[in-house]
DNA sequence: GCAAGCAACGTGAACGTTCACGTACCCCGG
DNA sequence: CCGGGGTACGTGAACGTTCACGTTGCTTGC
């Protein structure tokens, strides 16, 4: 510790004028303080951090912070962990920063849980924390050591329901193509569509508006008769609006959407967007209270509290 | 190290076996890491970097991550690090989450650098971090020791000049209301105005869309003969057309409306917003290239190379 | 048969901080 | 004058890892 040397003090006395401890005159004190500044020194916090024990941080795998459903959620996350004192350690592994197995790997050394939305690595994900808490969101088949996932069946089921009540007849899924053959999202959507003796026509693209706008004027090109559109989230529902508009159907008159998320751009759009709508800030607050619970060992990995299911509502605005 | 006693081998035995090093029998290495996996040991960050010196990583204080335009930032400030090896800790202080000082303390202890939107705080934040590096953006008048601020004098010379150019003469200025007496926006809109020789109106408003849009139909109310509107930023811009439908006046027709920062949402709104854009992704990659030069010591904090200045550019949509 | 060499492993020391002590010194009361 | 009790400081030790060396023991070559 240069400091101590310089103001020809021990190492302790340091410590106590840093910390604001007792046992130390207020001269020395001042002292100390002053000659730190001036010397820039800034406490180590790997020597902290060893000899104080956890400060916990926690690691926000994040596919894409471009969607704006991902800064909606990792937003309750970053507020819920700051409140309990954590900090928040994010990586967004869009634009070419890998997979998610990649940002496991990147955050896996630096902290002490953590919470993403990694998809089908979720095992490796565990592998790769050990002992430590893994909240895995929207996982796929199968349970996660500990984890949130939505209902779509149920959520599905609420959309064709409306539609049917809407006497809409024609009815499309637009999927993402991320994840491998087809969605969680996809395969409950034509469960239930099964279920309720429906033929609906599905289509992939990009998770990305544009990407969905486009895939929505080759929808209409090829099947112009459709009359109901749901769509994977909300923001591609935003784009599938517009190429809705740029093939001149009318919204919600000749053929209603129902996104999927229930994020605030929803109510920007116009028309503005029906949705299956997810209570954002209550997903992040169970996801951290999730790692909390996990970490205080008060549920433990892979038993049934570590799993929670998450329903949709369906918000009726405008385009249905 | 409890491995090293529980596979009867020493520590440095054990660190070679986990960090793949030569001088050491694969039997071992093998033996080493499984019952290392078993006993869900996980090698301590506090000591590694102790030892290793700096893993760097980054503080990124945000205002609200709930309006677009911080993850727009946000997210090209952690492709970039990334992309260096470092690491992001967020520290989002809306929602009652205090002020930027408050994210900066809890930060400060945490990161060797920091970027952020802090708005008057900024010496203050210097302060805390002592000798390391910070990026302050859209810094309030005056120099920041490093940071990276928006010619607002040019851009809203360019918005009039294009309201003027069309023809509009009744402009109104939808400032936020969230720093002091007025914003930077603010001043340079007004001096811009005073610069043309038009007198404009100002009225306030929440950073949000709900608050800009209830906001627009108060402005209506009181000067219904409004025919431009330029607005603090996006997210804000999108609430003003939803407030200028709801008094059912045509855009760009009856009003135009240009927006500021050119975030995605921009593009997906009704009409779509013509708005003074920044090329968000450059501005996240100069904050990181701001830190990365400070911390190698090729350029100074508080010299003109530490400060950066971005103009703005009139991307035309439909809103005017 | 003996040293050289190499593979496999062990042994302090160090990183920078805090914790639990120990030690001066001063002030007072008796 | 002596001891008790405070205040202001200093002194190992410890946290868990890695680094730069040592130290075995076995092979190899002549």
């Amino acid at each position: 510790m240069d400091v101590a040397a310089a103001a020809g003090v021990s190492r302790q006395t340091v410590t106590r004028a840093m910390n604001d401890m007792p046992g130390i005159s207020s001269a020395t004190r001042e002292r100390v303080q002053q000659l730190a500044a001036e010397l820039g020194y800034t406490p180590s916090r790997f020597a902290k951090g060893l000899v104080q024990g956890a400060r916990i941080s926690l690691g926000l795998a994040i596919p894409d912070l471009t969607n704006p459903y991902f800064p909606a959620f990792a937003s309750s996350v970053v507020e819920e962990a700051t409140q309990r004192g954590w900090n928040v350690v994010v990586d967004d592994f869009g634009h070419g920063s890998g997979s998610g197995l990649d940002a496991v790997t990147r955050l896996a050394p630096q902290v002490d849980a953590l919470v993403g939305y990694l998809g089908e690595r979720s095992s490796d994900a565990q592998t790769m924390m050990g002992r430590r808490p893994v909240v895995v969101l929207d996982y796929p088949a199968g349970r996660a050591a500990g984890g949130i996932c939505f209902d779509y069946s149920y959520g599905a089921g609420l959309a064709l329901e409306r539609f049917q009540a809407e006497g809409r007849r024609r009815i499309a899924y637009l999927d993402s193509d991320q994840e491998g053959p087809a969605t969680t999202r996809g395969v409950a959507v034509a469960a239930a569509a099964a279920g309720a003796g429906m033929e609906i026509i599905v289509r992939r693209s990009a998770d990305s508006a544009p990407a969905a706008r486009d895939e929505v004027r080759g929808i209409l090109a090829e099947h112009g008769g459709i009359d109901g559109l749901l769509v994977f989230n909300d923001l591609m529902a935003a784009g599938a609006l517009k190429g809705l508009h740029d093939a001149g159907r009318a919204v919600p008159e000749d053929c209603g959407v129902i996104g999927m998320d229930g994020i605030p751009l929803g109510e920007l759009v116009t028309p503005e967007l029906t949705t299956l709508a997810l209570d954002l800030r209550a997903v992040g607050r169970s996801a951290v209270d999730l790692v909390d619970n996990l970490l205080s060992g008060a549920i433990h990995p892979g038993s049934a509290e570590a799993n929670l299911v998450l329903k949709h509502q369906l918000v009726l605005r405008q385009s249905a």
